[in-house]
DNA sequence: AGTATAAATAACCAAGTAGTTATTTAATGG
DNA sequence: CCATTAAATAACTACTTGGTTATTTATACT
């Protein structure tokens, strides 16, 4: 008959370290950037340590990628579940932009890594299926709404959805980029 | 009777090293932000060493925000030299915005080391009472020609220099840094 | 010419860093 | 139950990295 357990019974979890382990990750490439970031660091915030880390992810450079991978999968997840296609245009084009500003505010570390995936030239996110195929979808997503405003006349012609895309998130991405070397 | 030097002549100029190193930290901060950059990597891009680094700049720290505050400065300097006092309101603001994109574009470091100082907050241009001086002329500048424009009748009255400000770096800002990742 | 100053170089060092090896042990499944 | 698998931990290593020390020597100033 087996005695109580060891007074650290070590419960296993892969999925749950997993976890940890991208949400630590997350944080410390939002803060200090690719370069600046460190393993061992990743490894403690996670409560694990670093060969689960290398276990599960490859190495440094892997786990940035789909760090960087995993926010913008997010950003676009929570965008698509706004159901914007059952708003009128107007109203859906409101809620889009009033949508892009609150998530920059509420989830800071998006626009730290996306800035530290550009210094890279994208290169992590351009090598990921996942998010080409999410980036055509938020376009034609674009192209939908565009379409319909103006096919009931409150949207101009011939309007281009990555254009339109760019100056929603321009003002609040600058905006919230600058805050600090801003004037 | 000295005779011919020896072949490596040695030449010493400490202001030409200072812009070597300064130049080449530039491009190195530029390319891999603060924590991905290596000093030794500057030194010998400069031509020169680690010694005469830390000995002009301090440590690697002092010298990135030396090379953040003097990019700013470079913006600030050709900016102030349009001299767009010299032309009506709508002319010189047209002008301005031609500039901005321009020097983005030419000067492609001078985003990538702002985002760097951003995801610091901007800890080492505040630090900077330089940097601070000409953000305040700055805007001091951009107030000036609103002023003209509103009373030439051509510009909306009670405009925010520094909301005008934002609006004509944000979208050239936004478009150029995200080109990578964007859909 | 002789001396003080500081520019330049290279070799060095201690701390830090990404990635690995060795070992233990919880879970799984026959 | 027992054997196999794989989750977890810690100690380790080869190499990098920011920063320093020791030394040489061009230059400026008497």
């Amino acid at each position: 008959m087996t005695l109580a357990k060891q007074s650290k019974p070590q419960v296993r979890d892969p999925d749950a370290t997993k976890v940890r382990i991208l949400a630590a990750a997350t944080q410390e490439f939002a803060k200090f950037g690719l370069g600046g970031a460190r393993v061992d660091r990743i490894a403690a915030r996670a409560k694990s340590n670093k060969r689960m880390l290398y276990h599960y992810f490859g190495n440094k450079d892997a786990l940035f990628a789909i760090t960087v991978e995993n926010a913008y999968e997010q950003f676009r997840d929570q965008e698509a579940g706004l159901h914007l296609d059952s708003l009128d245009p107007v109203s859906a084009m409101q809620r889009l932009v009033e949508f892009v500003w609150d998530y920059f505010i509420v989830n800071p570390e998006f626009i730290t890594l996306v800035n530290s995936e550009n210094l890279h030239k994208a290169k992590h996110l351009k090598a990921s299926k996942r998010t080409t195929d999410m980036s055509r979808k938020f376009v034609a997503r674009m192209q939908a709404l565009l379409s319909r405003g103006e096919a009931a006349g409150v949207f101009r012609h011939g309007l281009d959805p990555v254009q339109v895309n760019i100056s929603i998130a321009a003002i609040a991405y600058y905006y919230l980029t600058n805050r600090f070397t801003g004037s």
